[in-house]
RNA sequence: GCGGAAGUGGUGGAACUGGCAGACACACCAUCUUGAGGGGGUGGCGCCGAGAGGCGUGGGGGUUCAAAUCCCCCCUUCCGCACCA
């Protein structure tokens, strides 16, 4: 990254641009580098997110495509004619070896090492080459990748194709790529979109070796014999394959792969697209790569009891390329642990993601000065029960950090397999349908919010106005609505206090209720349920911000109960202790001035969560919907815990009902405890 | 192209295992607070319709006594990956 002014890993790279400069685009260089083999462990990597239940599906598939497995076939092709440095054959990767026969062409990369040789006395043809590796490059800089037209050059050399002996000829395309497979595939016109537009373009040959059906199936009447072109699912039968004929595909694939090995030209293969992580840095600020250059024993690792190497001060970045490490003598200059000749110091340092990848086991044990940190103590806390963190990180810090886990519990500082158990990802906060961030400039600061409403305020409405695994559009209106909310718990509380400054008020209540007052008491213990619930399981904080507003709407409406001298003081007091320990969450200012108003003394923070009684939030009668086919005519009133049998038969004695039935037969009744009773009538 | 998530009033969003769609808010309307504005209180507010009633969760089919929710097809949006051979 040129803003970076260092390397970065195939992960940090976003859209061509730098993870932290999204309109920086990255360039290439060709630089000596230390790499951490992540790929020796793709295979556990992929299958292990099998059995990660608590991530969401999204991380685990984009990890998944990240990984990017495929099983396939390596295979030899001899190269027909004079060869040179790279070799007598050309090695192409293919996932479908089955269509072997009809490939009429290879094709290779315009940066193959093969391609000098082939060429190498052909002055035109080199720089037709060198103007398709430009071209590559620049549609990768572009990002118009997709939309370049693919095209080629023939090399007037050709190879053989091991199964069929037929000579095919040799092209390099623009749309191969270097980076993925060996760089060189096998072209199969009638099978491969890609390869089908290519051999209509160039007027290369086209043959068809599977047929859309079944071995075992006759060919339907009327149905065509030659498919659509180009034909490429893998339900199907070979056709033209020599001895291959009339096999299905994965016989075929089977059979093939196995020949291919029998006769030394192929075998089965798995390639992936994860690449090993690259993890030099040339920055100041970073762990550095403890390792030494000797010129008599060439790269030799600081020995343990240098550990570690230290960052020395006053270093200037002048973001000159290359890490500013390089310009103090008193830290390139080392002495070889083996020889003990000079040598020369690593400069580059660890890309931030090595530390961010285990820094969590650190925190078992802080005060460990030997050794990372202690393996029982990691062993006691970990896995992570439940990690927090942007969807952003899918593919770089969750899949590195669980690397690093698989590689520690290889070298037995950990035993477990995984990192985390459970993953969440929060959602974005979107303003006017982007991303917020510096570079858009559409960062909307919460303090404007905060100076004029209030953390509170601001928090709450934040927590109110979607569930925290949603993306959130971010818009000023709506926070008056929770501001005004904190207002109307202030008030109440300011107006009723006085109840719960008497100390008596720890007396349980005796005292029959009135149903107004009764209704303040049930809603309340729905309400810490309710709350509960959603916070604990869920953790869908606006429907318990809901579920408070509704409480204090219910205190509200029970105001004139209160003047009225109806509302148990012991009772009143109760219940505002409870709002404001449910609203501590949500409002900690709030509720911790509201507490001291309340005259309690103890640390809100360490007072007990409020606890839901069963018994005082269960209705004394429930309303039955009723409905006639489905339909909603009616809604019925009855004593909680009537039998199914009454709670029909007040159902079928309302008038709507009745008249809803009028010179219909009753087929059948469904009755839903505490819901609705239906009716199904002819 | 592959994969993921999502589509519910004017708006943000509720509806957790199929059981009263629209909780709770925003906005809007009405009303009270001696006038206006502000603040606060109370009430109304899916659509069509005078009403009875009908319609309604992106569209179309299906399963079911009952579908926002389950199944099939299609459309749209957002996100991730991608000449992946």
């Amino acid at each position: 990254c040129p803003e970076c002014a260092t390397v970065l890993a195939n992960e940090q790279v976003v859209g061509g641009n730098c993870w932290r400069h999204e309109d920086t685009p990255v360039i290439q260089k060709e630089l000596e580098q230390w790499f951490v083999k992540t790929t020796q462990y793709s295979d556990e990597l992929l299958r292990d997110l099998d059995n990660l239940e608590g991530w969401p599906e999204k991380v685990r598939t984009m990890q998944r495509n990240w990984i990017g497995r495929s099983e396939g076939a390596l295979l030899d092709f001899k190269i027909d004619g004079p060869t040179g440095r790279a070799g007598d054959k050309v090695t192409v990767f293919t996932t479908r070896i089955d269509t072997i026969y009809g490939a009429t062409s290879i094709q290779l990369a315009p940066e193959h090492p093969l391609v000098a040789d082939l060429v190498g006395s052909d002055p035109s043809l080199l720089s037709k080459i060198e103007d398709l590796i430009a071209e590559q490059k620049k549609a990768r800089d572009q990002e118009e990748v997709e939309s370049m037209e693919k095209h080629g050059v023939f090399t007037g050399r050709y190879v053989i194709n091991p199964f069929s002996q037929e000579k095919m000829p040799i092209w390099v395309a623009n749309y191969i790529l270097m980076g993925y497979g060996t760089g060189a595939i096998m072209s199969v016109p009638a099978h491969d979109e890609r390869d089908y537009a290519f051999a209509e373009k160039y007027g290369i040959d086209i043959k068809i070796v599977v047929l859309p059906r079944r071995t075992s199936e006759p060919p339907a009447p009327g149905e065509d014999e030659k498919p659509m072109l180009p034909y490429t699912a893998e339900d199907s039968m070979l056709i033209n394959s020599g001895e291959f004929n009339e096999l299905s595909n994965e016989d075929a694939m089977k059979k093939m792969t196995a020949y291919a090995e029998q006769h030394g030209f192929g075998k089965a293969t798995t390639t992936y697209r994860l690449k090993d992580w690259g993890i030099s840095r040339q920055r100041y600020w970073g762990t550095p790569i403890p390792m030494l250059y000797c010129e008599k024993d060439g790269v030799v690792p600081v020995p343990e009891s240098q550990l570690p190497v230290l960052l020395p001060d006053n270093v200037e970045v002048t973001l000159q390329g290359g890490s500013p490490l390089g310009r103090i003598p008193g830290f390139v200059n080392a002495t070889c642990p083996k020889c003990g000749g000079a040598a020369r110091r690593e400069t580059d340092t660890m890309d931030t993601f090595v530390d961010s990848s285990w820094y969590f086991y650190r925190y078992t044990s802080p005060q460990a000065n030997d050794k990372p940190f202690d393996t029982r103590e990691a062993d006691y806390w970990f896995p992570i029960d439940q990690y927090i963190g942007g969807v952003e990180h899918a593919i770089l810090h969750l899949i590195y950090s669980r690397f690093w886990t698989k590689f520690m519990r290889d070298i037995s500082l950990v035993h477990n397999d995984e990192p985390v158990t459970r993953l969440f990802t929060q959602g974005m906060v979107i303003k006017d349908g982007a991303k917020m961030s510096k570079n858009r400039g559409n960062v909307v600061s919460p303090d404007d919010m905060v100076a004029r409403f209030g953390a509170d305020s601001t928090r709450m409405y934040a927590l109110f106005a979607a569930p925290p695994d949603r993306d959130l559009d971010w818009q000023e209106a709506g926070v008056e609505g929770v501001h005004r909310f904190l207002g109307r718990v202030y008030r109440f509380v300011m107006r009723n206090a006085s109840a719960a400054l008497d100390r008596s008020s720890a007396q349980p209540v005796t005292q029959e209720l009135s149903p107004k007052v009764r209704q303040v008491q049930r809603k309340l213990h729905q309400t810490i349920k309710r709350v509960t619930d959603d916070f604990q399981g869920r953790w869908h904080f606006n429907t318990c911000v809901a579920a408070i507003m509704e409480f204090v709407n219910e205190l509200y409406a029970a105001e004139d109960e209160i003047s009225a001298g109806r509302f148990p003081a012991p009772l009143l007091a109760d219940v505002q202790r409870s709002l404001v320990l449910l609203l501590e969450p949500f409002a900690p200012y709030l509720a911790a001035e509201l507490w001291e108003t309340l005259g309690e003394k103890d640390t809100l923070l360490r007072h007990p969560w409020p606890k839901y009684d069963a018994a005082l939030a269960k209705e004394d009668e429930i309303e039955y919907a009723v409905q006639v086919n489905g339909k909603l005519k009616a809604r019925v009133s009855v004593p909680a815990d009537s039998p199914e049998d009454f709670v029909r038969e007040q159902a079928l004695a309302d008038d709507k009902v009745k008249a809803a039935l009028e010179g219909k037969q009753i087929a059948k009744v469904i009755v839903v405890a505490g819901k609705l009773v239906n009716i199904v009538v002819r």
